[in-house]
DNA sequence: CTGTCAAATGCAACTTGTTGCATAAGGCTA
DNA sequence: TAGCCTTATGCAACAAGTTGCATTTGACAG
């Protein structure tokens, strides 16, 4: 259901194709939600299918078509139903923490390796949310509510990936 | 590849049936890995077919019979190659920001309910986190490198979780 | 002039995870 | 004595996500 609600958050911000979206999925929305080009055509078009979308073809010479997609009212509906009941807990998985339980059979070169690949990984993750920060929220005091939202999530990712790399740090000082 | 991987972890620390590990599952690994009971004897069975696991029936009066898998060289090996390549990063899902990005839709109550709600189960996580240490980590300065691994995990589970529990609070009080 | 990238869409097969239901026997509680 | 919990296993249908492949045109690099 997740990536629906996904879908008719952005869809309802501003209607766009498939591809926009993966755009999108790209840029700010990246620290939110990521999915496949595949993926995205085909549950647009279940959309469509259950009456939440409404679909607008686009001619262009030179190009493939594009489809425009637009929230319908029962679109609206369906998102301010997700909106309004709680989120269910997601189940943890954490293959890396996994494998901390299999430290015997671990090698230290492959560790060592992950580790660092991991940390870098980490930091470029703080590279792009600094360069969302700077581009969209430079003053924050100036922001509407509605704006400061996804200011917010931004900085709990940020602070989240700063305290992963604290860790992976004391791990790999100590191993 | 994953829940094979956790399974080939806790199989290889010791024998079981899907009953245990998922036992296992409730209680260390659970900040781990989680899996429903169906997903894994449906796995147990496959990963048999595929050589990685023996099982063996247990034949019980009073209670359904007990098949007990055990890794084999072949598991093993499956272990060790897993071990040795690097993780693949997983896609970011966060379905709670996306409601940050739907702010103007999110009614008010709603969103203090799951505030609320939320806050409480990280709460709830810290106490199991504290349970844990208490059983398991005591004194963790006489750890072997192999148990003091698992405890790295529970530390960065506490303090992520700590980090999300400020961060949930600071967002409560200003709105 | 050949190859790759970007724009734009999609199908098909597969793996992974979820939900609902089922069985069977003993123990515990109202 | 009826109903639920625990032990112990599983099937079947479905939803969600991944992987591999395919199409069309223009632009740009080597």
């Amino acid at each position: 259901m997740s990536l629906r609600a996904v879908l008719l958050i952005t869809l309802q911000r501003e209607p766009g194709t498939g591809y926009d979206i993966l755009q999108r999925f790209k840029a700010g929305l990246a620290h939110v939600w990521q999915a496949s080009h595949q993926q995205l055509y085909r549950e647009l078009d279940r959309m469509r299918g259950d009456g939440l979308l409404t679909c607008e073809t686009l001619p262009q010479t030179e190009r493939p078509d594009r489809k425009v997609y637009q929230l319908t009212e029962a679109g609206r509906q369906a998102l301010d139903t997700w909106l309004a009941e709680p989120l269910s807990t997601s189940p943890v998985r954490q293959p890396l923490f996994a494998k901390f339980f299999a430290w015997e059979r671990w090698p230290e070169e492959a560790r060592r390796k992950e580790f660092t690949a991991f940390r870098k990984q980490l930091q470029e993750r703080l590279t792009t949310y600094a360069a969302i920060e700077r581009e969209w929220f430079s003053n924050p005091e100036t922001l509407t509510p509605a704006q400061r939202a996804p200011w917010h999530t931004l900085r709990l990712g940020k602070r989240l990936t700063e305290t992963w790399v604290e860790w992976v740090e004391e791990v790999m000082e100590e191993d």
